[in-house]
DNA sequence: ATTAATTCGTTCTATCACCGAACTAAATCA
DNA sequence: TGATTTAGTTCGGTGATAGAACGAATTAAT
């Protein structure tokens, strides 16, 4: 058989798939209108991936005039994948299946020992939400596990990773896969968050954005026309090591970033340390402010200027459309409001600015999106690196609240 | 006929066509090989090309083994495009055929009259500079104009286009194709100088890569995973509004960037009056320093300090590979041994910094690049936009020097 | 209730792009 | 001179798809 042949047919399967994933319960007649193939190839490739077991009829349409027409829809259950938010003090796991459901989301400390500890501990949490919504292992074909620091592909090493002992080393993917026994994909927890809001959140829609996480630190994730930009070393949104803040050339700055040291938890801290003269926690710092506490409010207004010239610097590099800000800090409203004030005081052209609507979960809906398109890709995809498998809307997709 | 058959059928067309463009003289047999066509197939469509007029027998091979094999090269005069780079005080204007050959660069100062006038200027220099040639004006495809500022796409203006009077507010895109009667592409000059570098300068093979124009101005053109970065409003790399060097909350900083204000030349200018007590302009400054000025000396350090805080900045937002200085003022070498210097000061991971090897032609060359790749697509492409067609090797490029 | 209109899905035939194998042609090697 | 090697063609065959015709099933209209 010819090889362009062989694409031909995958492209024409592939579009029959995405009718069928985005148009929900549709017919052979709607398919072949949508995608401009002729019925009987319609017929043909539907009678394959039915045989092959990824769809099944659903029923007929009726009310209409005319024939009633048979409706297909995915086999939700046909394939499963596990996306994994790895962070500093909690371990997020959940399983998703083919049709963006997310079932047995999993939460739990990350275990202190770190290293091989937190591999095992990512397995059984697999293990336990597959088992909780009675899905079989092997249907897991794949995970996506975000993490923070820089994770290589290649190698399987996470470098840069602060907060989890003992992973600086290792080659977690390898450690992973064997654990699991499917394929892992490492990616950064900020990149993540970008492609969860641009699914689901803030960014639907909107192909080119940025996340800004704030909290213990500060990390950025961007995306240029629909891909992430992940940079040579894996290393971009490294935000913390923006020259500005604290002075950059500060040899200090080096180690913990000069706009990190500034903005992100611990400079909130000091800030306000230096304008009282007694130590507060950030959450308290809020409080306060909110309850009218006047030097409070100094302490958020200058975070929030610095926050707003840390969009300003990505605005002047990438000109996103919107910047969205999540992390315990980038989440809460009187920052955000605070920025949008000081924002166009510094920079000329207008950008939004949103806080993140997913929260603590974009990330392990950013890894569900991977995990998901990967998977479809797989499965049904051409082999173009770069094709992007559109994902069901949002409306169709339920991510249901996990059991604490 | 069918849909998916034609497409399959301009794949193999254009790898054909590709393997012709980069192979310079080649057989039908390598061909073959290379595309993984079969010979027939490739028979085939090199008789269809050769009868479209697009490449023609080259010749034969001999001294090896076996018989001798008929070869294949592009018919270099069959199409050719225009590159225009359109600046505050000089108009360039290349021609260049379908093998990448440039022909007839034509420099000439700007009309000061702008507008209109510098539409017709333009037209008037293309049809100089094909008849220079013996071009018929009728094999001239498209046009690609770089330009300071934001063009857009869909209205044809330049928005922010500084020193050019009176096109703010006309539709340049529509009365240069007017003028010459073929499309015509507007695209900043900065994006051009990225494109430029990636094929035949310092960042060839360099998919991650930033450019920085510094002279009146400051510009920055971003490459992320081999695509452009022009951000929602065409105004990703205004690099003049990061928000350090002078104050950003400054209200003067709205108007001319807080970064540009300082690392431009008005900034360098001034840097060196304060320190001196008299004026002096950034040549002389430059001069003074090579001759041994410690002050002038000074005054270079300070700014190469800046321009490494830019560095960083974009290092930090997207982590380029190598990040490459241009424009009058960045193209100093002096300039760019002390950011070398200054650089790891101010950010911890390595990111290679080079002056331009195009200097001022960087522009044209991109818009050449620019101009080939939309025309090898629109002749031979594959219709999915971000498809690209691969240039030429550097090697093969004749990019010679312009009568003036 | 019968007929008309409409849509669904299949069958049948044709076309197109391509491959593989066999074959011819022309060169070098020994 | 024949063996070897490579180039290119011819021929038959196959897979993916289209288009037209047709039967099937339904609603709307009379």
């Amino acid at each position: 058989m010819s090889d362009t042949q062989r694409i031909s047919r995958k492209f024409s399967q592939r579009a029959v798939m995405e009718a069928i994933v985005q148009g929900g319960p549709i017919s052979r007649a709607s398919i072949a209108k949508q995608t401009d193939l002729s019925k009987q190839t319609i017929s043909e490739i539907v009678r394959q991936l039915e045989l092959e077991g990824w769809i099944r009829e659903t029923g007929r349409t009726s009310g209409h005039i005319g024939r009633t027409a048979v409706t297909y829809e995915l086999i939700p259950d046909a394939a499963y994948i596990a996306a994994v938010d790895l962070g500093g003090t909690k371990v997020r796991v959940a399983i998703a299946d083919l049709a963006c459901h997310v079932f047995a989301e999993e939460v739990a400390p990350t275990d202190r020992r770190g290293g091989q500890f937190v591999v095992d501990q990512i397995a059984a949490l697999c293990w336990q939400a597959a088992a909780a919504q009675n899905i079989p292992r092997e249907k897991i074909r794949m995970a996506v596990v975000g993490a923070p620091g820089a994770p290589e592909q290649s190698t399987g090493r996470i470098l840069m990773a602060p907060n989890i002992p003992g992973i600086q080393d290792m080659d977690v993917a390898s450690a992973l896969e064997k654990a699991l026994g499917f394929d892992v994909t490492l990616e950064n927890d900020v990149n993540l968050c970008v492609i969860g809001e641009n699914w689901l959140g803030q960014g639907q829609g909107i192909d080119n954005l940025a996340y800004i996480a704030v909290g213990t630190g500060i990390g950025g994730g961007l995306m240029v026309n629909g891909q992430l930009v992940r940079g040579v070393g894996n290393a971009a949104g490294e935000l913390g090591f923006l020259p500005f803040g604290a002075e950059p050339f500060d040899p200090e700055s080096l180690r913990t970033g000069a706009y990190e040291r500034v903005v992100a938890s611990f400079g909130i801290i000091e800030r306000y340390r230096r304008l009282v003269g007694e130590a507060a926690t950030v959450p308290e710092i809020f409080e306060k402010a909110a309850a009218g506490d006047e030097k409070a409010a100094t302490v958020l207004d200058e975070t929030a200027r610095l926050l707003a010239q840390g969009v300003a610097a990505i605005a002047a590099i990438a000109n996103p459309q919107k910047v969205i800000l999540g992390g315990s800090i980038g989440l809460r409203e009187e920052l955000v409001v605070r920025v949008r004030k000081f924002l166009p005081q510094c920079f000329p052209y207008p950008v939004e600015v949103e806080t993140s609507v997913l929260g603590a979960r974009a990330a392990i809906v950013g890894a569900t999106a991977i995990g998901l398109s990967h998977l479809h890709n797989a499965l049904f995809g051409a082999d173009a690196p770069d094709s992007r498998m559109s994902l069901p809307p949002a409306e169709t997709v339920s991510f249901k609240e996990a059991v604490r």
